[in-house]
DNA sequence: ACAAATCCTATAAAAAAGATAGGGTTTGTG
DNA sequence: CACAAACCCTATCTTTTTTATAGGATTTGT
């Protein structure tokens, strides 16, 4: 399951996609919108703003804003800056490889295999649906 | 990703799947195989045997044994019985649905909409994809 | 000058995962 | 029968991860 900070992350970003055209939005109008705290949210915000998806303002009518088109946000990014690796199986994951303890040899693993074809599906969903589609949809 | 308890899971029924034909295996040698704790694999051993796709015999000359056909033993199987949800957010999950409490309205929410694509095209590998699959590829 | 708002880093609290402990029960064998 | 081998069961401890909070620093508009 995804972390709460990156659901947050796609509601954030939600919700600053439809505001549109690079106007600052509140923090605090964000959390309230969600019920989420204020202060994990901040967060979340700012590592977004450094991954380059979010720029912001400080002061007054300052807040967050979407820097990326949309559709140049693929789920996939949003979810590996937030939670890490997508693979259910961490000698399978492209971003965050690392053998597995207990593997002797990932060359005969059959379960290496078959986690390579789920990372690929999901991959294939995640890789290509963006913010954009979460927007048109809502 | 997966839990380390689900992987050993996997192990451990791929390494009964080799045994084969409802020979008993001790705990002991399959922990020693993967070199996890004894007694960790004995609690996931249980599980699965409750869950009723091992059988085991106590006493001298007994041990765990496979019941099921692995190829009737599908990966999703094993991943909810041990981790829970397959699905990324718990408001478009089939066996663990619960509503998301940030999310106000279901019907319009995006991330919800996309995350269903996301759990089916997993399903589609896991619930096709068995213990046999993975024995095939050893 | 002041207030509004983000920036930054540290730490606390809670939850989940991983691991261990230890006695109970069953069963084969001499 | 006695005994040892092996699973059965449940509780607890430890570690790690996640979630949340705290509090001051910095920037900016009026």
């Amino acid at each position: 399951m995804l972390s709460k900070k990156t659901k947050y992350a796609f509601h954030a970003l939600t919700f600053l996609g439809k505001v549109g055209n690079k106007k600052p939005a509140l923090i605090q109008d964000i959390s309230e919108a969600y019920g989420i705290s204020h202060k994990f949210l901040e967060n979340i915000l700012l590592e977004l703003k450094k991954a380059g998806i979010l720029g912001s303002k400080k002061g007054k009518g300052g807040g967050y804003y979407l820097i990326k088109d949309p559709k140049d946000v693929a789920l996939s990014k949003i979810i590996r800056l937030l939670d890490g690796p997508i693979a259910l199986v961490p000698c399978v994951s492209i971003n965050y490889y690392e053998p597995c303890i207990e593997c002797k040899d990932e060359a005969t693993c059959g379960l290496n295999k078959v986690m390579i074809k789920v990372r690929d599906e999901m991959l294939n969903v995640l890789e290509n649906k963006t913010l954009a589609d979460i927007l048109e949809k809502e």
